[in-house]
DNA sequence: CTTAAGTGTCATTGG
DNA sequence: GACCAATGACACTTA
């Protein structure tokens, strides 16, 4: 069972991601694997996902990491692999090296501007800045930032936020900037996966996540100009900066990231928080449009940063919960690997997109900003005390907390977010998926770090995504830089039509995947996989997972149908009773063989019969049991002579032995079956002589030797049957247990050796065989059980059978045919089960998405409410009274005809004109 | 010795 | 009413 859940899971998995795109999961193999980009394009061998998967589960719920199969690649070969991945997904890979520290590169220019950030993430950045620095100078950043800003913010963080903003509207408008170089594009990919993912977050918990993708998108129209500089100086950088280059200043940088990660860490963090708090503030100011803003980005640059600032910080927030959450690693190890500060620094360089934002905001409120990032400061411990707890659980259980928090704070909060949320709608699919992608890469990129200890190591890992620790991270670990870019354009153009809906809704699906034990990054596969298959996909993917269990299911279904079949036409099936392998075609040519057969057994029984019990208890080729016969007669033949011939196949000799030293055994069974008859015990143990009891042909035994009819055989339990040949038989049924237990073990003692399954086989024989043997019953119980009715009747009409041998059989019939039902019947529960389990998964997704949906749609309203609010309050101010005074929007409403003409008339109480009921909210609210 | 899983059997129910 | 399939419950074995 275990074993199966596992191989489902796992083939779930693999299904999920082989739907979701090739490249994911290679990306995700690749740094396990040598050699296998096939296999990786073509699907992961089921052992390999399997394996990964398991270690995923063993990670998230152990938190013991690197599995054995994650083979830490060269460098160059790492690269290499992803290179080939990126290409193959069509994706060019550009170094995320070189991004991460692009990021950090940044933060190096703001050391001396940020108050509020703690001075390790600027210490990080100006390290890795002056490492890696090859490609960018600090000035080059400040101007691209001041630059994209506007020059508004180029005092505040300007170092972290020019590259970030980039990424974002580089991200938004990318068809435009298909010029630029695979650096730049990977560049942006991997600082709008880090918002994705940190939008992805927040959605996971309810928060205004969502908005971030929309801010991008609007930032884009107004900091085109900006955003082309930027580029242009990031052709510059990269033309400039050699991969190997890139990967030594990287590494240098990660080491330095690695001293002060915490550090910087946490002020990213906190920076996040503030910047949220302020820019609530700015929302909740009714002087700006904000909702508007989105409309007229251009034309409202600093509303729209504002907006995109807003939408940065409520994913910051979420993110690093998430983070934490997500990875304990990350948040376990304060000593941080060089990849975990690279990872930061990417996480970081999220953080500094949205510092952009903040710049834009902070001319605003630079003041509030800075304070919000000493406070903020104070929110990040809390996300790690949740994630110190490896288990996959906690993490979910922060997920949901979390969740709930941003639930609550929708509630509280909404409208001021809730004007992004139509931007989002209208936001590129492509964006959202990757968005999600890149949250997950985030995440990975979390896990990755603590296990790296060399920089070199980190980058190789990073890029490889042969992560030391847990397959899991590995599997993820190149979406992380390298691969995420891919990973989102392969989603992306996997699925335009889903863009509607954000990844982070996937994110958020997780938490309940989680539910299924799955693991936070598997869940977040399954979540993309359902929000571009509106679960519906997820659920054929998961079908798909178990096709192997569920065609075997069928199989076994199907094989029922023709077993019942068999069992109706009984005469034939008894010679293969349980032949669940054979099919159907099988079944028929045996059927008539079965008839012919019938025929002979009756004739062949009566010459049995005629030979006596001799006959008997030697092994009659046709024993009773069709199917048993050939075991059963094996096992015979094994206990009664060393000869052990197998396939149930008896030489004379053979059966003139057995009939020799099993005559005796012939009385003692009789007796201890009348025994167990009168004590009514449980089945039987039965030796092989029992057998003996039905006279089968010999031909016919020999047809049906090595059929697999004999299943049933197998599973028939002798309870309470003494070994005959054992002394205890004759005692009471304690002793016959014990007796027949041992007698039982003895056998599988002497016979297993020499010949297993035979033996295990004849040990098999049941009860009412051991009855029908004592009582000399003509035919076999195979027989007896799937004749159908009449021929049943028939039979025993042919047969002058006495009273008792007339009960044994209907009983055996009856029991036989329970038994087979019984079988049936558990069958179809296990079946039941577990198509229940796979109903229930999907529909755990299928909630969490809806919930998504939900919130989504909630956030919508409200920008939608608040924006009529605001137009209302526009038209009413515009509008003048007779004596020339505005109208008071509270004296007076709206009222829309329905030919489309508009009247203004005076407010009466309880009276609010059609579609007012803002207005009137504003009114109250006012009062 | 205990426990869970598997199996056979009985009794019952419904078709 | 007989037959049968299905199923719950019980007992037993086994790992």
């Amino acid at each position: 069972m275990y074993l199966k859940k596992y191989l489902t899971e796992g083939l779930i998995q693999v299904a999920i991601l082989l739907s979701l795109s090739g490249t994911r999961v290679d990306v995700g193999l690749e740094p396990g694997l040598l050699s296998p980009l096939h296999e990786m394009m073509l699907g992961p061998s089921a052992g390999i996902t399997q394996t990964q998967f398991h270690n995923l589960w063993n990670h998230l719920k152990d938190g013991q990491p690197s599995h054995p199969k994650n083979v830490d690649l060269d460098g160059f070969t790492s690269r290499r692999l992803l290179g080939l991945v990126r290409s193959l997904d069509r994706l060019q890979v550009p170094n995320t090296e070189l991004e991460a520290w692009l990021v950090h590169r940044e933060p190096d220019m703001l050391p001396g501007e940020h108050h509020g950030q703690p001075a390790p993430l600027e210490r990080a950045h100006v390290r890795l800045e002056d490492i890696a620095g090859p490609g960018l100078d600090p000035g080059d950043i400040l101007r691209i930032q001041g630059e994209n800003e506007t020059g508004r913010d180029v005092h505040m963080e300007g170092g972290e936020l020019d590259e970030s903003p980039r990424p974002l509207s580089e991200w938004s408008q990318g068809s435009a900037w298909s010029d630029r170089s695979q650096q730049e594009e990977t560049h942006r990919r991997v600082l709008s996966d880090h918002q994705m993912y940190s939008n992805s977050l927040d959605e996971e918990e309810g928060e205004m996540g969502d908005g971030a993708d929309q801010e991008d998108q609007e930032e884009e129209p107004a900091s085109r100009s900006e955003r082309e500089r930027r580029d242009s100086v990031s052709d510059r950088e990269s033309a400039q900066n050699d991969e190997e280059q890139e990967s030594l200043s990287l590494q240098e940088c990660l080491r330095l990231l690695e001293h002060t990660f915490p550090l910087t860490h946490q002020p990213s963090e906190e920076i996040l928080p503030a910047i949220g708090g302020a820019v609530d503030h700015e929302y909740m100011s009714a002087e700006r449009g904000p909702l508007l803003s989105p409309l007229i980005p251009s034309e409202q640059p600093p509303l729209d940063l504002e907006l995109q600032w807003e939408d940065l910080l409520a994913i910051m927030e979420p993110h690093g919960l998430d983070v934490s959450t997500r990875f304990p690693s990350y948040q376990v190890g304060p000593v941080q690997t060089p990849l975990d500060a690279a990872i930061l620094s990417n996480y970081q360089s999220n953080s500094n997109s949205r510092n952009d934002n903040q710049m834009i905001y902070q001319d605003v409120h630079l003041m509030e900003a800075a304070l919000p990032l000493g406070t903020i400061s104070l929110h990040h411990p809390e996300t790690r005390l949740l994630p110190l707890t490896p288990s996959t659980e906690l993490d979910q259980h922060n997920m949901s907390l979390n969740l709930s928090e941003a639930l609550e704070n929708m509630d509280v909060n909404s409208s001021p977010r809730t004007p992004y949320h139509t931007n989002l709608i209208s936001g590129d699919p492509l964006d959202d998926l990757n968005m999600g992608v890149d949250v997950e890469n985030g995440c990975t990129a979390f896990d990755m770090n603590p296990l790296t200890q060399d920089p070199e190591d980190n980058l190789i890992t990073d890029n490889t995504g042969l992560g030391d620790r847990s397959n899991f991270d590995i599997n993820f670990y190149p979406n992380d830089f390298t691969s995420a870019s891919l990973i989102p354009q392969e989603l992306s153009g996997a699925n335009p039509n889903l863009p509607i809906l954000p990844l982070s809704h996937l994110l958020v699906d997780d938490e309940e995947e989680g539910d299924y034990g799955l693991a936070g990054p598997l869940g977040d596969l399954l979540e993309d996989a359902t929000t571009l298959d509106e679960m519906s996909l997820l659920d054929l993917a998961l079908e798909e997972g178990f096709s192997p269990e569920m065609a075997a299911r069928l199989e076994e279904e199907g094989y029922l149908v023709p077993e019942q079949a068999n069992r109706n036409t009984g005469p034939y099936v008894t010679v293969m009773p349980d032949n669940e392998e054979d099919d159907g075609g099988t079944s028929s040519s045996r059927m008539a063989q079965g008839s012919s057969r019938t025929l002979r057994q009756e004739s062949g029984e009566k010459a049995d019969s005629d030979s006596g019990l001799s006959l008997d208890c030697s092994f009659s080729p046709a024993s009773p049991c069709g199917s048993e016969s050939s075991c059963y007669s094996s096992s015979s033949s094994s206990s009664s002579s060393s000869s052990g011939s197998s396939e149930g196949l008896y030489s004379e000799e053979n059966d003139q032995k057995d009939e020799e030293g099993e005559i005796n055994l012939d009385m003692e069974l009789e007796v201890t079956i009348k025994q167990e008859e009168e004590e009514g015990a449980v089945g039987g143990y039965y030796s092989s002589d029992v057998n003996k009891m039905v006279p089968s042909s010999y031909q016919e035994e020999k047809l049906f030797n090595g059929l697999p009819w004999q299943e049933h055989i197998g599973h028939d339990h002798s309870y309470n049957q003494a070994w005959p040949s054992t002394p205890t038989s004759v005692t009471g049924k304690t002793s016959k247990k014990q007796s027949k237990y041992s007698s039982r073990q003895s056998r599988t003692k002497s016979y297993s050796r020499s010949s297993a399954e035979q033996f295990v086989e004849a040990e098999l024989w049941n009860r009412d065989d051991r009855r029908a043997q004592s009582l000399k019953i003509p035919f076999s119980n195979e027989l007896i059980i799937n004749l159908p009715v009449d021929d049943f009747n028939e039979l025993l009409a042919n047969h002058r059978l006495n009273e008792q041998q007339l009960n044994l059989v209907r009983d055996i019939r009856r029991r036989g045919k329970n038994k087979m039902a019984a079988q049936n019947c558990r069958r179809r529960k296990l079946g039941a089960l577990q198509g229940l389990e796979v109903d229930v998964s999907g529909l755990r997704r299928r909630r969490a998405w809806l919930r998504r949906e939900k919130q989504e749609a909630l956030k919508s309203l409200q920008e939608m409410e608040q924006r009529l609010d605001g137009l209302y309050q526009e038209v009413m101010f515009s509008l003048r009274d007779e004596e020339g005074r505005p109208l008071d929007a509270t004296d007076y409403a709206l009222q829309f005809g329905a030919n489309g003409s508009v009247t203004v008339t005076p407010r009466r109480q309880g009276t609010l004109p059609r579609g007012d009921s803002k207005a009137g909210k504003k009114h109250r609210d006012k009062k």
